[in-house]
DNA sequence: TAATTTTAAGCAATATTATTCTTTATTAAG
DNA sequence: CTTAATAAAGAATAATATTGCTTAAAATTA
């Protein structure tokens, strides 16, 4: 099993992070390969799971979704039930994009959630996040602008 | 100019948002339409903005980046000129994913990083993020697990 | 409601692109 | 060096995207 990445993989992953419909052709004309090899490569790369899959990026604005907010989440016990049912629980909201476990005093999960209004975050923070078993504390942070947004891991 | 988003148009987003790579054909059948107006109203909206653009995600953990982590920051001034500048120092580290300026007391910026052990973040801090002009105050929380994970916006 | 206009879907032909197989080259080991 | 293994290149075929044209559906107006 050859678990190394050389200097062809890296440059295909930095081409496919940031043009996930780049053709093979042109993939292969970037890196200085013929297309086969670099086809095979990157088959490859998918098959071993360095490619977890293809998406759209969307445009939230244009969609409608101008308010994106952070939320810290504390729960009152930190047993393996209350977060499978609050993980569980979240992942049928379609308006969060994140949930993380995370360390640090002042929270235990911290949510990346986007919605349409400041109407629509009341909504799911009286209605969903706050009717959830064992929720103690949420904290709000409120996105103004976010000059830095990328899907494209350091690789390399 | 035609701002609505129709039946099809929102599976279309949908799809694309799970499956970036899906062909034409098998994305027209799957909306149940032929595929020439299929793609026409894929290129319309990418050529709207709707659509920002295509990705392939990366597995980190395969990668060898094992660390994630989100870390407050706190300026000590809040004008123009310090926000520009850390936001343009912060763009050419590859680590920082995301920045986002929000509201709330506990701090101005929260980013999302990724490296690949504790030792890099270690450099990240000391050598690079402390060493802004005008960083105060930096708040890290490591992330533990991840169990909502997605780039895809709610539409419809 | 009927006629008209507008808009979008369907169809078919052509151009691109992906994919597979075979051959050739390069690299590593003995 | 020679041999074996690995990967790249090339060429042929299959699949897909793309375009222009025709037809149908929807919306608008009289």
């Amino acid at each position: 099993m050859s678990e190394t990445i050389d200097k062809y993989d890296v440059m295909i992953l930095q081409k496919l992070q940031t043009d996930g419909r780049i053709t093979n052709q042109e993939l292969a004309e970037a890196i200085k390969l013929s297309p086969s090899p670099c086809l095979r490569r990157v088959k490859q790369m998918e098959e071993k799971g360095l490619i977890d899959g293809y998406v759209a990026l969307l445009n939230a604005k244009k969609l409608g979704l101008t308010l994106m907010a952070f939320i810290g989440i504390s729960m009152d016990k930190h047993t393996p039930e209350r977060f499978e049912a609050l993980e569980t629980t979240l992942a049928s909201y379609p308006e969060v994009l994140e949930c993380h476990l995370i360390t640090g005093q002042s929270a235990d999960y911290l949510l990346k959630v986007i919605v349409k209004d400041m109407d629509a975050y009341q909504q799911f923070l009286l209605n969903k996040l706050t009717r959830i078993d064992g929720v103690t504390g949420v904290h709000t942070s409120f996105v103004m602008k976010s000059p830095i947004k990328t899907t494209a891991l350091p690789v390399g």
